[in-house]
DNA sequence: GAAATTAGCACTCAATGGGTGCTAATTACA
DNA sequence: TGTAATTAGCACCCATTGAGTGCTAATTTC
């Protein structure tokens, strides 16, 4: 439920890692043993970042890497489009082509025309906008929050366990 | 990325039809003809939100579902958890273990000691807090917008393929 | 030359999401 | 009474894929 892969959880940590280390060459080891993470799967995150040119390698024995741009101008969406492929909005039309001719629908209505407007896609392209225009700097800032909360009184939280 | 089940794209859809058509009696099959979507998955999703004491179920044959309590009142925090299980916090635990004491940290510093704080885990959080004071209503209004854009001018959309 | 790194494959394994089959229990209706 | 439509509750299959590992090459430092 709400999944992003482990791969994005260490890609994104990896890179907030290198945003509080500017512009200093970190090894994935380095950066793996640092927060306890598997080494070859933090390793291949780093290489799908480096082959989207989010980050530049330094190969060799005091090799790494390091940000190929600001970390304010890196958002968490290009990031995770890196480390797991675009939003793949392209089942919209799938679904649009079924439920325009070939579903059984027995009463027709409006809303049976389309379904990317489901609630959940609404969800999901509300996420994906959020992540687009939150950058990695903003992430790595420690009171970070993604959202800001202007729903009526509601403000007190769970219990953060 | 960024995946909820199917079983709740077609439990929220369902939910939404239910309190568009507030306090009326309908069937899996009308719901599932009417959006085009698999009639026993539909059904399944159903049976989830009525378990979980969300819908009351009529059997018969012109039975149905509808909604136990206003739309006002049911988040979409609430359908989530009874449709996929709640979010599972309980991974944080098993981390927090692993970086306690087990793993092979070279350079251990404040981060190392709970992986909560993974940034992924703070946006996962926060778009978990989201859905909990959401309720179906607003998810049901056809301006809804899950977000709130209040992070500068970046407000034009990208292309809503 | 040894050690440490990135680069790039290929591969296994388990989990699970999507989907189906089948059989009851219940109810409306002819 | 019987038939059809519904919900309820299983059990199951199957393809996908996420997580993780193995191996080899290329590069660089020492």
């Amino acid at each position: 439920m709400l999944r992003l892969t482990k791969r994005t959880e260490y890609g994104l940590t990896a890179l907030v890692h290198l945003a509080d280390h500017g512009g200093e060459t970190v090894s994935a080891r380095r950066i793996s043993q640092h927060y306890s993470l598997p080494h070859r799967l933090v390793a291949e995150a780093l290489k799908d970042l480096c082959r989207a040119g989010h980050l530049k390698s330094v190969r060799g024995a005091s090799g790494g890497y390091l940000l190929a741009q600001s970390p304010a101008d890196l958002t968490v969406g290009e990031a995770v489009e890196a480390l797991e492929g675009a939003p793949k909005s392209t089942d919209c039309e799938a679904k649009a082509l079924v439920s325009l001719g070939f579903g059984a629908l027995g009463d027709l209505d409006v809303e049976s025309k389309c379904m990317i407007r489901s609630p959940l896609h609404k969800i999901q392209e509300d996420i994906w906008r959020q992540f687009e225009r939150t950058t990695i700097q903003e992430l790595a800032s420690p009171e970070f929050t993604l959202l800001r909360d202007e729903r009526g009184p509601h403000t007190q939280l769970q219990n953060s366990a």
